[in-house]
Formats: C-alpha cells, structure tokens, sequence
DNA sequence: GCCGTTTTCGGCCCGACTGTTTTCAGTCG
C-alpha cells in the first residue's frame, strides 16, 4: 500500500510550495493539502484503483484532477515525482519532522534554513543551544526557548497515546471540573469522543460564566504537568500521562455549535462547512449563521446537522469517510451500541495466564451487565501462558458446569478456548476436546513472520477444520508495539463466510483488533463480528467499551455483531442451527 | 491545482492565540 508514501509527499510538496508566497500557490498548496487527506483516509491501496483504472479512475477521488492522478501515477511508476524531487533540491530540509515541533511550521523552517542552515531537529537544537535564533526576524528570547521546549516535549511525548489510557484520564478531570461548581457543562470531544484508538490530545469543552476562574482551575489540576497557552477562551496544558489538553471555555448559546466543531474531525467539519456555504450559510463554532449574519442555529448539535439537510452523524463516523454523503441522503446506518451487547466470546482465568478465578469472573461479568460469556483459555502449545492440554480442560469444564448449576442461570458460562492455531494450519486440541466446547477461539501466537501467503493459508486451513468459531485479533496487531502478522483479510473473511466463523473485535486497548479500517473493509462480507474484551482479569470487562467505539468506527449495526443476541440465540447459532 | 444544482473563471473553512509587532504573520486545530 502505497497510500501513506504519496500523501506525505504531498504534504511536502505543499509544505514547500508554502513558501512561494505568490497569490495562486497559496491555493495550490491547499489542494496538495486536500489530495494528501484524500489519500490518507482512502481505504483501499491506491496503486489498485491506478492498475485497475488508470489516470482517469484516479481523478475520480475527491480533491484529485488531472495534474495530481498524473504524479500520483508517476510515484507508482517510477517510485519518484519530479515536482517533488527538485523542490527537495531547492529545500533540503526535513520537514516533516520539523513541522511536528509545536510552534513550527513550514514559513519558519526555511527561515531557519537560509540563515542558520537548520534541517531537522538535530541541527534545530544545535542552533538553539548556540542561542543563534533570538536574533532573527520574527524570533525573539521567547520563541527561542519555546522551541527549546517543544523539541523536549516532542522527545518525551512522541506518538499517540492510547484510547484506553486517555479516555479514563479525560474523563476524571471532566469529573473533578464539575465538581468545582465552575462549568456549568463540560463534554468530551475530540478525537477521544470520537473513540479514536490512539489520540493526539484531549479536548474538553465547557460552558460557564467564569472563564478565566475556569481557566485558572484547569491549569492547577493534579493531571497538569504545565500550562502551554493560556488564553480567556483555549487554553492547552501539557498533561502527567504524556499528551496535551485543550480546554476550550464557550458561552451557553453557542454549545451545540462549539461541540459539532470541537468534535471534529477537522476534514469532516471542513466537509459540513462546505455544504453550509452552498446552502448560502456560514458554519463556525459560535454557530450556523445566514448570508446577513442571523443565526440559523447554534443550541443543539443535532438541531444544525437538521438544518444543513443532514442526519445527525455518530461521533466516530466523523473523519470524511463516507458518511456526509450518507447523511445528506438520510441513508446512515444504525449503530451498535454498548447496551446492545449481552455477552463477551473471550475470556481467561487463572487456570492459564489470567489473574482471576472462574467464579471471580462469572461474577464481574454480572456486573458488567452480561447475560453470558465464554471461557476461553488458552491451549498447551502456549508455554508461556502456561496453555492447557486436553485432559486439564475437560477437568476444567466439569468446574464450569458445576458452577452454571450453581449460577441457576444468573449468567451462562460458555465453555471454549482459545486454542493455538498452529503453523500448520492445525488446532492444537484433539477433535473430540474442541467438540465437547460451546465457542471454540481460534488465534495465532507464534510464528508471525511468515510470508502473507502462509499465513493466510494457514488461518484458512484452520477455519475449514469446521470446528473454529471465532478468529481472535486477526491482524495479531499490537498498537505502539508490533505490526501485527501479513494476512489476507479478504481470503480469511471468505473462509470465515464459509464455515460459519465470527470475526473478533478485540477489545483490548492496545490491540483494537481487527481495527476500524478493516472494519469497513470487510463490511461486504456476509460474516458476523464479535466484540470480546479478552479479559485477563475482572477489571477488563471495562474495556468493552473501546471494542464497541471501534465497531461503530467500523459502522456496524447491531446485526452484524454476534454477542449481541441472546443465550439461546447464540448457542443456536455457534452449533450452526440458525 | 481543484471544482461547478447560480459558475469552465474565480473562487477555495474559520477563528484563537502568541510573539514580535505598531497592525500582523505564523501556527494550530
């Protein structure tokens, strides 16, 4: 997939063309800045829509014309665009690592570039140790020792911090800001409202009479390691956990506006903002306002999505993808939810490398509202989490039957495992062991380097075994830590089709696996998916939530999602008898 | 360089904050 590849020379090439200053590359710059979105979001590899349709099935993407399919199709050619490679000639500098110092953007690298020769952070940090930047115009102290600090925040805070480490942090510091009596509203907003898997800040918005008390309390919480803007209406802290949060105080009349805005993303509410302008309105955070000005709209989010002729759009589907077409024709689809959920298909004990006994889970899973779940261990070939062989489950099962007499259907435990699925292809149970189990989970755990053709064999072969339920994290990704393993996700949907196997959602933070991208892939498929929190221990029956953010990510409905039928309605359809 | 339900020419999302400025450019989201 060469999607990433092109829209970061673009970003290049715009970032240059910046610098040009003349009165048409200022809008040049924003269509390389348009066509690199367009790249960047686009779900399927790029070089197959060009092999596939040439030049003009390009131009078809939004944002995309003539001059861009042609170095588009050039890069996929020659692997090099020539607009491209002589502007790095007039501007050898680095600028996408420059660009992601806060405080820097791509007017100030080459200023810094022509009189100091800077290219990257490294020669920035020399310069700046050599106190060379304060004298250069438009610079001064401040802006010196402010880079200082970005370049010490960009060391410590580089990449995105999970969903699942900011959203609880988000929404304590929501509580405590309550709680002070001094909002009279706070939300969430942002990429972390819109259940990203990884976020790049925190947005918070509020509604108040005291701004600048609010302000005064936000930069004094316990989660604040400093304050890096403070103004009467924004204000962003850099936060303990290693992110940025913005707080953003607005007048009462404005919120429905300010939080469609705040919400984002930014390429979805530039898309909303267009439709406002063909309507003859004008949409910005204070509201939706006609050609003199009059407002249209501005209390309910709801309310000015209604007025621009659209449905209102679920917070994770905001990010350009589709779903502002679908709205204005009123088509969108109706969402899963986290109520909608009866059970969870993955889970462990301490039997292999949980923490908690089945009872102590049976138990949490009542709490968390569950009508039933399954037992899902893992098997002998996992040394390492100490996997169990055929005989150890069958003494295991007897512990869960035992216990579901006891439970007198308080919560239905379902028997299974998560068995290895071998490098060859093979399960890493006796036949007899995974038929006497309600939900057998098939998952990859070791060898994960084989080539995508293997390893996709392999996974089929396993699910026409007919004996697989549930293919766990199927990419076998791990966010901030591994790729996960090449696998051809079309093959192994079509398999899954086939045998009647579910694909997972894993809920785990920091897998969300399969992920929302892959989601909407395979949406075309006819297989169900199944949100599991592959709990390890009692407290994980929380992370329900992120599996069921990244489904709606996805844009799944309820139907589509296996565990959100009833007890007898899943038996039903894990014995194959739906 | 893209794009069109008033347009194939003349527009292109919108506002806040900061530092270095005497009215604004650069950056950010």
């Amino acid at each position: 997939m060469r999607n990433k590849e092109i829209a970061d020379i673009f970003n290049e090439i715009a970032d240059m063309l910046s610098i040009e200053d003349t009165a048409t590359s200022k809008f040049e710059v924003r269509a390389y800045k348009n066509a690199a979105l367009t790249i960047g979001t686009l779900q399927e590899p790029i070089e197959d829509i060009y092999h596939a349709g040439g030049i003009e099935a390009l131009m078809k993407l939004p944002g995309i014309g003539r001059g861009l399919a042609e170095k588009i199709a050039e890069y996929i050619d020659h692997g090099r665009i020539d607009k491209h490679e002589s502007l790095k000639k007039k501007y050898p500098i680095n600028f996408s690592e420059l660009t992601q110092l806060e405080g820097m953007g791509a007017k100030r690298a080459v200023l810094l570039y022509k009189s100091l020769g800077v290219k990257d952070i490294a020669s920035l940090s020399k310069a700046i140790e050599a106190h060379r930047i304060r004298n250069l115009p438009g610079f001064g102290d401040k802006s010196e020792s402010q880079l200082q600090e970005s370049i010490r925040l960009y060391e410590s805070g580089k990449g995105r911090i999970l969903l699942g480490d900011a959203l609880p942090i988000a929404e304590s510091m929501i509580d405590k800001m309550l709680k002070s009596g001094l909002f009279k509203k706070a939300v969430l907003a942002g990429s972390t409202r819109r259940m990203r898997e990884t976020v790049g800040d925190i947005d918070i918005l509020a509604i108040s009479d005291k701004p600048e008390s609010c302000m005064g309390f936000f930069v004094g919480m316990d989660d604040v390691e400093k304050p890096i803007v403070k103004g009467p209406t924004k204000t962003t802290v850099w936060l303990k956990i290693g992110t940025s949060c913005d707080l953003r105080v607005i007048k009462p009349e404005s919120f429905g506006a300010a939080q469609q805005y705040f919400i984002g993303s930014k390429e979805h509410n530039i898309e909303v903002r267009k439709i406002a302008i063909k309507k003859g309105y004008k949409l910005n955070e204070y509201g939706l306002f006609d050609s003199k000005g009059r407002i249209i709209s501005s209390l309910d989010e709801a309310d000015i999505y209604k007025k621009l002729g659209m449905e209102y759009v679920p917070p994770e589907m905001r990010e350009a993808r589709g779903e502002i077409e679908l709205a204005l024709e009123h088509r969108l689809p109706n969402l899963v939810e986290l109520s909608d959920i009866k059970g969870d298909m993955h889970t462990h004990t301490l039997e292999t490398d949980g923490a908690n006994t089945i009872g102590e889970m049976a138990e949490a899973a009542i709490q968390n509202g569950l009508t039933y779940f399954a037992t899902t261990n893992h098997t002998k070939s996992l040394n390492i989490a100490h996997g169990m062989n055929d005989r150890q489950f069958a003494a295991f099962f007897k512990k869960v039957d035992a216990l579901n007499d006891k439970l007198d259907g308080k919560i239905k435990i379902l028997k299974g495992a998560e068995i290895d699925i071998l490098k060859n292809g093979a399960l890493d149970l006796e036949a007899k062991t995974i038929k006497s189990m309600d939900c057998p989970v098939g998952a990859v755990h070791s060898a994960f380097n084989m080539d995508r053709d293997s390893m996709t064999k392999r996974v089929v072969r396993a699910m026409d075994s007919g004996m697989m339920r549930i293919f766990a994290h199927p990419t076998g990704r791990v966010i901030n830590g591994r790729e996960g393993y090449d696998i051809d996700l079309e093959r192994i949907a079509e398999a899954a089709e086939r045998n009647n196997v579910a694909l997972e959602i894993n809920s785990f933070p920091d897998r969300l696996d399969l992920n929302d991208t892959n989601i909407l892939r395979l949406s075309e498929y006819k297989v169900l998916f199944s949100i599991d929190t592959d709990s390890h221990r009692t407290s994980h029956f929380k992370f329900l939530r992120y599996g069921v953010g990244t489904a709606r990510r996805g844009w799944l409905t309820k139907g589509r999602v296996l565990n959100t039928r009833t007890y007898s309605e899943v038996m039903k359809l894990l014995k194959g008898n739906a």
